[in-house]
DNA sequence: TCTAATATCACACAAAGATGTGATGTAATA
DNA sequence: TATTACATCACATCTTTGTGTGATATTAGA
């Protein structure tokens, strides 16, 4: 098997040096790089004769954040598949990380050889989430327990053609009712709701609020 | 520390018995019952003394599947972990359960090891995802590098507004453009993308291609 | 320098949507 | 039994949106 390339953003010296001396220490990957910065690698790239195949970046960084960095570095490397090590587990961070492009998101706590876990699994093209951080992203689908039930069964059809694009006519003609009985239940949602147009509805909808 | 109370919900008799013979040689974990399908396992609920902490689910069932067998069984045990446990590995499967409340996906091919530590992993408060899976939901939200950038900053503007559930006028007076400007830029959005209605708009943006 | 893309504005018309008022029938329930 | 919640329909009115046709100014690139 072909040797793992791993790269390093990292500003702190002391989880520098740590995560350098034992990446060193395991047979088949190799640390090409280590950097403070996002600002500091990308200079440093022109010199690699070979891109990393991961990368393990932190969020805290001198300059520009981890996350900011993200697209700069992909667009730099499109292939790399960006490990955030970071000590921030709020959700705010783990979703901008995944919606910029990261791949997985460990919190610096995890052990190293764990890390190493990462990386191995993370180069087979899976991803490793630290279970802490992986229940945050779950219960991001998770039903909202808030709402329910606010709306009629009927209601609800009628918020179904509405966030599928449809008109009223066509909603009319889905559910065999008459046009003004469908602008009678968007009139009486709205009034539930507390909203005013198909477009806060389409949006509480996806937000999963109704 | 108090022993983990696990059900198991699966129709495949060989595997509910590797299952059931591997997590009772399991010190701290006590299998409560193991049913065939999720009506099954309601009927036997009322029986129970007491409440399972973890669910291992099976998607593939007899009678109704496991996705849809989750809210019920959480309307009776709203406390319950739930790990589905199965061959499915579709995006459309994790998704589903994901939103319907369940907290891990473990594919059958996980080694019973580490369906334990899936197991003590959840009952902690975290969740466990097999790498490959964990890489679908992470990828769902990744950007799409298909096409990218194809609105114009003023565009972009536009429809941040749309989104945000304002109408037209609305828009006008944050950009501090007339009424008309933003409908020439609606139009040309509308015909870069190829619709023609705000419903489908608000689509597309909340799915990331826009 | 010419062109294409962007951003700006105007006018007009038809279709769709938002809002108010009022009404009927059914089913569950207090 | 009376009330309440749902679902159904009608009509009127005004606003918003979708679409077409033009037009002007700026800027970045070929």
């Amino acid at each position: 098997m072909n040797p793992i390339r791993l790269a390093i953003i990292e500003d702190e010296v002391l989880i520098q040096e740590s995560l350098k001396t034992f990446f060193d220490s395991v047979a088949h990957i190799v640390c090409l790089t280590v950097s403070a910065s996002v600002e500091d690698f990308l200079k440093k790239l022109p010199e690699l004769e070979i891109l990393p195949d991961v990368l393990l970046l932190d969020i805290n960084l001198l300059g520009m954040t981890g996350i900011e960095g993200i697209p700069l570095l992909l667009h730099e490397m499109p292939e790399v598949d960006i490990i955030m090590l970071t000590t921030f587990e709020d959700n705010d961070s783990i979703f901008k990380a995944l919606c910029a492009g990261a791949c997985s998101y460990l919190s610096k706590k995890t052990p190293l050889k764990k890390i190493q876990e990462a990386v191995e699994v993370v180069r087979e093209g899976g991803s490793y989430m630290s279970p802490s951080i992986a229940r945050k992203i779950v219960t991001h689908y998770a039903p909202k327990t808030t709402r329910q039930n606010v709306l009629s069964p009927r209601e609800a059809d009628v918020v179904k053609g509405i966030v599928a694009g449809k008109s009223y006519k066509m909603i009319a003609d889905d559910l065999f009712v008459s046009i003004n009985t469908v602008r009678t239940h968007i009139k009486n949602i709205y009034k539930t709701l507390g909203i005013n147009s198909k477009a806060e509805l389409i949006k509480k909808s996806y937000d999963g609020e109704v």
